[in-house]
DNA sequence: ATCCTAACTGATACTCGGTATCGTTAGCCG
DNA sequence: CGGCTAACGATACCGAGTATCAGTTAGGAT
């Protein structure tokens, strides 16, 4: 599952490093949406020899190489979620912070649709979903 | 336009000062989305006599009472758009940061299939889409 | 018009998520 | 191995947003 830290792009080397692991399993075990916060605070429980940057730099990493997705938390925060690197959109829960994902089909109506009116080009990465899902109490 | 400003809520009374009606009026004056920052600069040039902390709480109280609309910047900063104070979406443009009026229906359906096969809650004040509009270069 | 009081302001200090720096470590290739 | 250099971690730093609090002012009451 970590296998795709080992890069093919162009921009140099990727090294697969013992921390890069780390924070790619921990990010993957949490199964629901976390921050860089949070995971280094786990990560440094059970291994204390891992910086805080680091944690930053490899969760940066994951998102540009699509094993990671980023979204905004509440208290305006990034919070990020492992992911398959297939192009697909989320529901994210503002309580438990677990994500499940969209058909894209039903969200690639909506983009042709907007773009057939407006003459506007939406940036894919950005239709996530934010609310409450069945298994949390309704907020508010 | 700042009539909505007094307001009929049952958290106290509130004020229509003048700094209120100059960040009101600065913000619906930009046509664009800003940021707090921006908006206290330009404050500041006209009028020294203007706090920051005054210009983060009224945006945020403009958000409360629908007068504004609070979108997240690439920059992991709080972009902000004057608003009429009914429920709708937007486009919001990453180059210009130009925002459109979505309308409604389209969004809905998206929203009541999406409820109809996950049984979720969408929060309907995040569903904004960001993107590039028609006057700009398409980035990337 | 004047008073009164609570809402509000602005200077300042602070919090904290995220980033830049830089000397050290370690992945990877030959 | 040995060497190159990506990556690490400690630390300092930055900047958006918030808490504090003494002083100010809007606006209802008299
Ligand atoms: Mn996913
Ligand atoms: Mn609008
Ligand atoms: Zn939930
Ligand atoms: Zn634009």
């Amino acid at each position: 599952m970590t296998g795709g830290l080992v890069a093919q792009s162009s921009v140099g080397p990727r090294r697969l490093t013992t921390q890069r692991q780390l924070v790619a399993s921990a990010l993957h075990e949490a199964g629901r949406t976390v921050s860089a916060a949070e995971l280094f605070a786990g990560l440094r429980g059970n291994n204390p020899r891992i910086g805080r940057a680091t944690v930053f730099r490899t969760l940066d990493l994951l998102v540009e190489i699509g094993l990671a997705q980023r979204f905004e938390g509440d208290g305006h925060v990034y919070l990020y979620t492992s992911c398959a690197p297939i192009h697909h959109h989320h529901l994210v829960c503002r309580v438990c912070g677990g994500t499940t994902d969209i058909d894209d089909a039903e969200v690639d109506a909506l983009i042709r649709s907007v773009h057939r009116r407006h003459d506007f080009v939406l940036d894919h990465a950005s239709l996530d979903f934010y609310g409450t899902c069945s298994s949390c109490p309704a907020a508010k």
